[in-house]
RNA sequence: GGAGAGUUGGCUGAGUGGUCGAAAGCGCCUCCCUGCUAAGGAGGUAACUGGGCAACUGGUUCGAGGGUUCGAAUCCCUCACUCUCCGCCA
């Protein structure tokens, strides 16, 4: 949710920063709405005072055994005017809230300007791209059964076996660590989420059939961001804890709806995948420099994987809803001679700190805090990039360095 | 699954129809006092929001939503959540 009170003041600016990522404002209903609720709510609120001053009069009234019938029938009038006028209001502000409640968040002076994913900018490449391997890691490995898992449930759920399993528990606690090191506390979170965490964070209303419905007002989680940024809901919290730092491993499920014949094959996209997440609770001041300060904590852990990788940075045309800047961090898939998401670490500004009431308290009163969010990794996406980028032909893989006491091993057996 | 008790400000917790946005305590802020520290004293301290250049001045909010009433934190209904005991259970 945007700034109302920006969008009064600065109609014209608001309009041409949306328009660059391709959303047209509808400014004039916009603003003879908001002139109607502002005639409207004085209406009401002075109705209101002057109930409160006739209900009192009412009472030392009565109190005084006088007879009530003249006063009460202008209170009668003065109620019957109020309720009219009020489901008028009502009607207003809840058409006002809709149309807030579409409006993206506004891209950061500093996005670059384009229409679409292909005006995305390179930032940077890392590392040397060495894998001569065309085999995907479902040819590579046989410990990887999305036959069986299958069986088990359905189609994008997979089945890992032996050490491919462990390696895949080795990665979690190994960027769990990395986080940790990083600054960040570490949370063991529910995989259930409420609506009012969803809405908190975004998903919903707009998103409800991406996520998996398990009961009236509970979900399944998409992402540890949901839970990680919930938990400061409805608080105002004091500036000197700034930034907050939080990690956490979950498993997040998706329901992909949208995604029919899309990366159906392997582990690329699934119902169900594990995910080390970074979230911090900034001050609005410094919350770019956060940005970046989380970015290279999750570029870092592909560093010591020693897996190449490109930054980039997505033009306002490809930003999320509610993110204000968005850098890619993309690995290098051998098998599909291209690089492929691996995380994106994004600052939403006051984006959802308004949707989930997250503030915090200074000597100038209480303020929204911004929020910025980034995988730390894809733990599934992870595997296939090692997979794919250490296989030479053999049964088995050497690890980087820095997995080979997480693993306790330095070979991971394929077959 | 059965039975019961709750949900009030940053926190604890009083408040059963108007004088209640709300006692008291804790915490926090300002000042006073004391050579530092501890203790003590005075005052202040909810959020959201409208109008106004401003001084200022309205409104809303006691888990959520309805209802009764001239008037609801307080009475009635529905829902959500939390806690305790019993049962079951990793």
């Amino acid at each position: 949710m945007i700034d109302i009170k920006k969008l009064r003041d600065n109609l014209e600016g608001i309009e041409s920063s949306l328009s660059k990522r391709g959303y047209k404002i509808d400014k004039s209903s916009f603003k003879s709405l908001d002139k109607k609720r502002k005639e409207l709510q004085i209406d009401v609120e002075s109705l209101q005072a002057e109930r409160k001053t006739l209900s009192s009069d009412f009472g030392k009234l009565k109190a005084s055994g006088k007879d009530t019938s003249d006063l009460k029938s202008v209170i009668d009038k003065n109620n019957h005017d109020l309720e009219t006028k009020d489901v008028e209001l009502q009607n207003i502000l809840d058409e006002v809230n809709s149309l807030m409640l579409d409006i993206p968040n506004v891209p950061d002076e500093s996005v670059p300007e384009g229409k679409n994913e292909d005006d995305n900018v390179v930032i940077k490449k890392y590392g040397e791209i060495k894998s001569k391997n065309t085999l995907d890691h479902l040819e590579i490995t046989t410990h990887i059964d999305t036959d069986l898992a299958a069986k088990l449930a359905g189609s994008r759920f997979a089945v890992l076996k032996g050490d491919i399993a462990k390696l895949q528990r080795a990665l979690i606690t190994f960027m769990l660590d990395e986080a940790s090191n990083n600054g960040y506390q570490e949370f063991y979170l529910p995989y259930i989420v409420n609506k009012e965490s969803l809405i908190g964070t975004g998903q919903l209303p707009k998103f409800e059939e991406d996520q998996f419905k398990v009961s009236d007002r509970l979900y399944l989680s998409p992402t540890a961001e949901v839970q990680l940024t919930n938990m400061f809901r409805d608080k105002i919290l004091d500036d000197i804890e700034l930034p907050i730092k939080v990690t956490a491993h979950t498993s997040c499920f998706r329901s992909e709806a949208g995604s029919y014949g899309k990366d159906t094959r392997g582990l690329i996209r699934q119902h169900q995948f594990e995910k080390i997440e970074l979230v911090q609770i900034t001050h609005p001041t410094n919350s770019m420099d956060c940005l970046n300060d989380l970015l290279k904590n999750a570029c870092q852990i592909l560093d010591k994987l020693e897996l190449p990788y490109q930054v980039i940075e997505l033009c306002t045309g490809d930003l999320g809803f509610s993110s204000a800047k968005t850098f890619d961090i993309e690995v290098w898939m051998p098998s599909q001679n291209k690089y492929r998401e691996i995380s994106s670490c994004s600052n939403f500004s006051d984006f959802q700190a308004r949707r989930s009431n997250i503030k915090f308290k200074d000597k100038k009163g209480n303020t929204f805090a911004h929020t910025i969010n980034g995988s730390g990794l894809a733990v599934g996406r992870t595997l296939i990039a090692l997979l794919e980028n250490r296989f030479n032909g053999n049964d088995e893989i050497d690890l980087p360095e820095c997995l080979v006491s997480y693993f306790g091993s330095k070979k991971v057996k394929l077959k």
